[in-house]
DNA sequence: CCCGATTTTGATATCGGTAACAACAGAATT
DNA sequence: AATTCTGTTGTTACCGATATCAAAATCGGG
């Protein structure tokens, strides 16, 4: 920068000024200013600006595993949000591990990323505890706790299970199980779990614990979670799975094993990916706002860091969710 | 940290050094500001040290789209390694465009990146320039170029989609159709009908305009490629789609017609996703090391960073793929 | 017990910017 | 014409760490 300030015959703070607020500056030294950063191939460097600002704009977020299609849509929404304000992405994965995640928000605070992004809504003490020391905004994604950190932009895993457990009984379906993932260290997984037995009750169906399996990832989860179900409980007449892989995974092995869909069983799903509108029968299944929690996620955070906007602190926006009605049920 | 080493009585110099060499350190001075430390919850500015070291420990990525499990792969492999030596990941997406990408690469540059990994291996000549003039190490990933900007760890297009054509062939089939998505500013595609039709010549069949075909992204365009080939070729009886949801998206269209595969038509795809293993039949596939191509990447950048092993530079490292055959050929 | 070698610690400059305020010029006000 | 205001540019200190080199402490050998 010195550079540029030596070959247009100004000082450093010109320079800066040119660069950040060009407002400021009279058209003649902009431009001399303009055409020395062009002749010498001067890049800023973001590092001493923030450091001396005391600004960042970097977010950093961290999902439990990238290797996951529904966290992409989120953070494809962050991004494409963030991007358009200069803004750049940090990501890491806890990997299911509120420790991992502690210590990555920790390397996050060191790096003074501007905000933070949080998929899980399950952190350690002393996680918590940093984050409100540091006090820079954050968001909590995947799911509507009951006492935030700070911001929520998320749907409500419990409504959304319930209302497709609704759905099911609506239809006619008396014997629903429910298939999700474990649920230790998952709220997520024990919201869904309420919501279905919320409605349960709501239909007057007796819960029976036969009809609640918990299973791990993957497609294979998904077939064994039927295989299971019908052991058990051969009269079950429908299977709503809380996670799109399960439901894939549960089709096929109802399809290996030549049964009718949704004759002799009903398959239903959490999350609309788009293969469970194009595998047949198609899926039904609750369309949740992946995308939409990214790009209202970033939304807030930016007007918190670059408006300052402190009546947001705490907020929470519930955003809504849609049951979509297809041939598996 | 100025008050850490008041704490501790000792100067800002030692606490630096307790916290990055604490083998220069004495046994006595090194608790007392690891005790200080945490009595006070220092957190390390890291873009201050970044800045007065002149070293950075973010690495920049940038991929074409986040939204696509093949990368969520290299990703994993990327973040686990770095993560491991305390590195950061920063990521950002092109949208399949080199001049978002150049934008992307100067925001990096002005983050003062450690080093790069781009997916793409097609870049403006200005990107070019300012890599070249920064100096830092660069990793391509998504192909094997002619001409690398610096290192490489990927596998050929070319040679998988020559081993598939050929294992094709072998298998008997004759009117191999080949489908991939838009090859314009896209060495991937290119790359990959280039062993398609290596692979023709080389079993003695002629290439045919009508069976090779260009397509979007989706389910929908694996359905519309099958609908596209047999309308204009009614004998073909193979279809090698460059891509896994191409592949998938064909599948269903077949079944849907109620056509036996690969009685009526073989179908065999690029990417061994696992959803390839668990549909019926079961789709014959190119494994391609996405998962070590990311650890292999972090593991060279971090030994040119760290180690300074300069004779890394320009190395080409080709990853071994493999064919899996399966039910659908 | 002293001296040079080695290790440990500290003082200071610096990394590349920005904040805060001072200085100055020309315009507007009276 | 003197005064105040407004807008533009520059000066200086500082953000929070590390590099570099000097100073002090420790050590072993003669």
């Amino acid at each position: 920068m010195r550079d540029v300030a030596v070959r247009a015959g100004v000082s450093t703070m010109t320079v800066s000024r040119v660069l950040n607020e060009p407002g400021k500056v009279s058209e003649e030294m902009r431009e001399r200013v303009l055409t020395a950063v062009r002749e010498i191939g001067y890049l800023p460097n973001h590092l001493a600006g923030s450091l001396s600002s005391n600004r960042s704009t970097t977010i950093g977020l961290i999902v439990p595993s990238i290797d996951n299609s529904i966290y992409t849509q989120t953070i494809k929404g962050l991004s494409e949000v963030l991007k358009r304000s200069g803004f750049q992405l940090m990501i890491a994965e806890s990997g299911y591990d509120p420790n991992e995640e502690e210590e990555l928000i920790t390397v996050f605070l060191s790096h003074r990323v501007g905000g933070l992004v949080l998929h899980s809504t399950e952190h350690t003490p002393q996680a918590i505890e940093k984050i409100r020391k540091s006090g820079i905004p954050v968001v909590e994604n995947g799911n509507i706790p009951k006492e935030p950190l700070d911001m929520v932009v998320s749907y409500s895993n419990r409504d959304a299970s319930y209302a497709m457990t609704m759905h099911l009984g609506r239809l006619g379906y008396r014997k629903i199980a429910f298939a999700s993932l474990y649920s230790v260290h998952n709220d997520r997984s024990q919201d869904r779990l309420k919501g279905y037995l919320a409605a349960l009750k709501q239909l007057g169906l007796e819960p029976d614990s036969r009809m609640v399996l918990e299973t791990g990832r993957g497609l294979a989860a998904g077939a064994e979670v039927v295989a299971r179900v019908i052991q058990s409980v051969p009269e079950v007449d429908a299977l709503f799975c809380a996670g799109e892989v399960l439901a894939v995974g549960a089709l096929f092995e109802c399809q290996r094993r030549g049964w009718s869909v949704p004759r002799r069983i009903a398959l239903a799903s959490f999350d609309d990916v788009n293969l469970l509108r194009h595998v047949s029968p198609s899926i039904t299944s609750l369309r949740l706002p992946r995308y939409d929690i990214g790009e209202r996620t970033a939304r807030i955070l930016l007007s918190r860091i670059i408006d300052g906007a402190d009546h947001l602190r705490g907020s929470v926006v519930d955003l809504k969710f849609e049951v979509i009605q297809r041939e598996s049920t």
